[in-house]
DNA sequence: CCGCAGTTTGACCAAATGGTCCAGTTCAAG
DNA sequence: CTTGAACTGGACCATTTGGTCAAACTGCGG
């Protein structure tokens, strides 16, 4: 039994793998985001992730050292995805458009993926023992970086003044709310229908609102047709 | 052993209750929702509950009727004061002012009961499994009942018009991200200050925007000073 | 000081669960 | 077809954990 498998930390493509074991390990990751993000860490159990994926526990336990180790490696692809929509808003675009985009991109997440964002949501809620580093770290000097480009923005009249680390905060905040708190929304809409055409449509508004430039700056100053 | 104590469902002040009962069972809820909102339901243990509480498990165990027990005893416990804030803003109020201080009074919440938050937060992550008929009755009633309140308002011109239930989320959404994200703002922004004096300028300020009427209705137009 | 309801806990139990072993089965290269 | 490596899963193990029990202890009204 050579046991190759099993690569915890980093995923190197090199590394020989057989279509069978991409195969699995892929099934094994989709299940546990499934079971990790319903029921979140000590909440899920091996077998729940086996019979999700098809597979018998020992099987699992081929591929992935140990439940840690499924628990790590699907939360780091995550966040490989998570930041995009931050890291694209380009400081040389129209400020506005790039900060409403934003907003767009970061609500389409959260209906795309709101598995990956509940996942995420239980993981900084209970103090985010996994991945501290990265938020300490790379997500610390992203919003930093981008901070400095909203700052720039307000200085120079594109949009209003505003404190631009607790704009992104109040970003995150909402568009994230319509997948982690979802089974809330949909009890008090009513299940019937899907709450993110309206969602998109009121948070545009909000945020063109917030960020429209209060005296004319250079160009059209109303924030569009509602 | 009479097996007095243990009144899962509703609390009738009624059943007797000695001095050292009340004081344990406060002891142990309280040490519940320490352990419960860092840990989850499933995370957490009787062991943890109990040593926190400075007291033995059996001994728990004779206060309550189970884990669960405890469990539904601390949520139902948050729920009453979580409304409070919502149920007390006044349809005969400043519309602008009442809404305000809703934000403030719902952030001042975050602030004051970020456990209660994370509690509630990680509760409705999971599906809601325990309070699902609180949210889609009592809550829905009273978020029904909001809305109208707040549409009038719009209708009359006193705020700009803007879709009622989903400004009480995204409300919702921005207060409760200081409370339920916390490590993750202490981690962007740097552990050393409390991040809620800013939040509240911030959240003011955001909310007044966008609540402002846009064209003058009776009284002061503009939203107060920055 | 007695007696008993009320309280406390060490010892235990059974189920759940992460993880291991090893005897098989499948697969693909020669 | 052969053969060794890759793969699979039934049986098993150790720990954790929710919960039980009976024996012991405490405090107070009579």
């Amino acid at each position: 039994m050579p046991r190759v498998p099993s690569s915890a930390s980093n995923d190197r493509p090199p590394v020989r793998q057989t279509r069978i074991q991409k195969a699995k390990r892929e099934a094994i990751l989709d299940a546990a985001l499934d079971v990790f993000s319903q029921h979140g860490f000590r909440g899920a159990t091996l077998d729940m992730i086996a019979t999700r994926a098809g597979l018998s526990k020992p099987n699992v336990l081929y591929y992935f050292a140990g439940k840690e180790a499924i628990y790590t490696q699907v939360l780091s692809q995550i966040l490989e995805t998570w930041l995009d929509p931050l890291v694209s808003m380009d400081a040389d675009g129209d400020p506005l458009q790039e900060l409403r985009a934003y907003v767009g991109r970061k609500l389409e997440m959260a209906r795309e993926f709101p598995r990956e964002s509940r996942l995420f949501a239980t993981e900084i809620l209970q103090g985010a023992p996994e991945i501290e580093g990265l938020l300490s770290g790379e997500l610390r000097k992203l919003v930093e970086e981008k901070a400095k480009v909203i700052s720039g923005w307000s200085a120079a009249g594109k949009i209003a003044p505003v404190h631009p680390k607790h704009l992104i905060f109040s970003i995150w905040a909402t568009t994230q709310h319509y997948a982690d708190f979802r089974t809330q929304i949909d009890m008090v809409l009513g299940t019937g229908e899907d709450p993110f055409p309206e969602a998109a449509a009121f948070l545009d508004h909000m945020f063109a609102r917030l960020l429209a430039p209060v005296q004319a700056p250079d160009s059209t100053p109303s924030g569009g047709k509602p």
